[in-house]
DNA sequence: TATCAGTTTCGTACGCTGTCTAGAATCGGT
DNA sequence: ACCGATTCTAGACAGCGTACGAAACTGATA
């Protein structure tokens, strides 16, 4: 006999393997050997299984407690926990889009990251504050980084292809001298512009540091 | 005869009234009283037509030049551009996680951004990487307040039929004792807590003009 | 004006999707 | 051994993107 877990397992091992698209109910059911609606014995609609699968990755996300007593790298260990699980299921960003994360393990890891804010004095409502700022600009990094790795890789073209295809068009705007700063970047690159999680998450939690002693917006 | 722009703007609109989802080959053939495989002698792919309107409604994001002077209102005035844009055409945020923004307007609207960090006074790098960081908060923040409002509403759930049908699950992870900090935010909920885009985005300024005569990473 | 190449439009079809319906098979409990 | 409930299944429906091939229409040339 299938089982819920046995369903929301298959379909996040087809997600990983070949993407969210590939994760159809008749596709599950198959991996199953079972007929598609056999499926709905278990889950209601569809969209109650990429829930389920949402939240059975977001366990990925807990971390073992005690949290580090310092706030920053309380947060940094929960940031970079969250960017290993978007590594691992590239679709989840898909998802982020389309749902909430109520499930006892993202309810689980907002918890902690509330938490991580215990050591900063702050009160409810700033810790709050403070929590969907972090979570926007994670959301937002981790999002712009799909988009640019899925890009180049779609429809099986590679690095090279793409430069060759894509950029005549891109090239022609880029040389119409209508941006001028933007030309610079993109014909001869930008050097040191990967890997600008960290740098970009400390600008964000000094500003909300910084912000705590003085004023309300910091300004 | 149809054109290419009468084809963008019908999907747009379509998209404008119902959603992303709503926007099928066969649906804009219908809308321009034409069968759906007429709309392949003006585009290639589906995807080509996602593409173009993405490009055209980010006409709507540029603004008039100059910007202000100053750095942080120019930003601010692009950021509050961006989301009136996002408030008239919601469906960007389905194709913010799918596709990179090189239209025309997609490179205008990026070149503003670029601009506005002209009068700091950093180098191209630090200038790319500020942006990096400046997008993202916005990217994520656009995303969150886009699920937010969905999720209630879909399927023409209003408000108090969510809190009759999502919250008893919700309601018994809540009061199992798990979610000290949690629990309470939701159960009382947080006053105060929307509108938050500014003030995160005052944070996330502040952090980086922080780091401009000091170290690296503002750390 | 008649012909012809090229573009635009269209009907049909294929394989895919989520899920409704209705019946068959199987199970646990009495 | 029976019965109610659960699980499984086949089939169907409406929708999707789009490949294929033919029709209709266009403007330019002979």
């Amino acid at each position: 006999m299938l089982t819920r877990e046995a369903i929301v397992a298959t379909a996040i091992a087809v997600a990983d393997a070949e993407g969210l698209d590939a994760v159809s109910i008749r596709r599950v059911a198959t991996e199953l050997d079972a007929r598609a609606m056999t499926l709905y014995s278990y889950i209601e609609r569809k969209e109650d299984l990429l829930a389920l699968m949402a939240d059975e990755i977001a366990a990925e996300a807990v971390v073992e407690e005690p949290l580090p007593g310092d706030w920053r790298e309380a947060l940094l260990l929960l940031a970079r926990r969250e960017l290993e699980l978007v590594r691992r299921h590239p679709w989840r960003v898909d998802l982020i889009s389309h749902r909430v994360a109520v499930g006892p393990n993202g309810l689980r890891h907002v918890e902690q990251k509330l938490s991580a804010f215990d050591g900063l004095g702050v009160d409810r409502l700033t810790a709050w504050r403070f929590l969907a700022t972090f979570n926007d600009y994670m959301t937002g990094f981790v999002v712009r980084q799909a988009v640019e790795r899925r890009s180049p890789r779609e429809q099986g073209i590679d690095d090279a292809e793409r430069a060759a295809l894509a950029e005549p068009y891109v090239r022609e705007l880029i040389e119409s001298g209508e941006f001028p700063r933007l030309a610079p970047m993109i014909e001869q690159g930008v050097q040191g512009a990967d890997d600008n999680f960290e740098r970009g998450l400390n600008w964000v939690l000094d500003g909300m540091e910084g912000s705590i002693g003085g004023g309300d917006t910091g300004r």
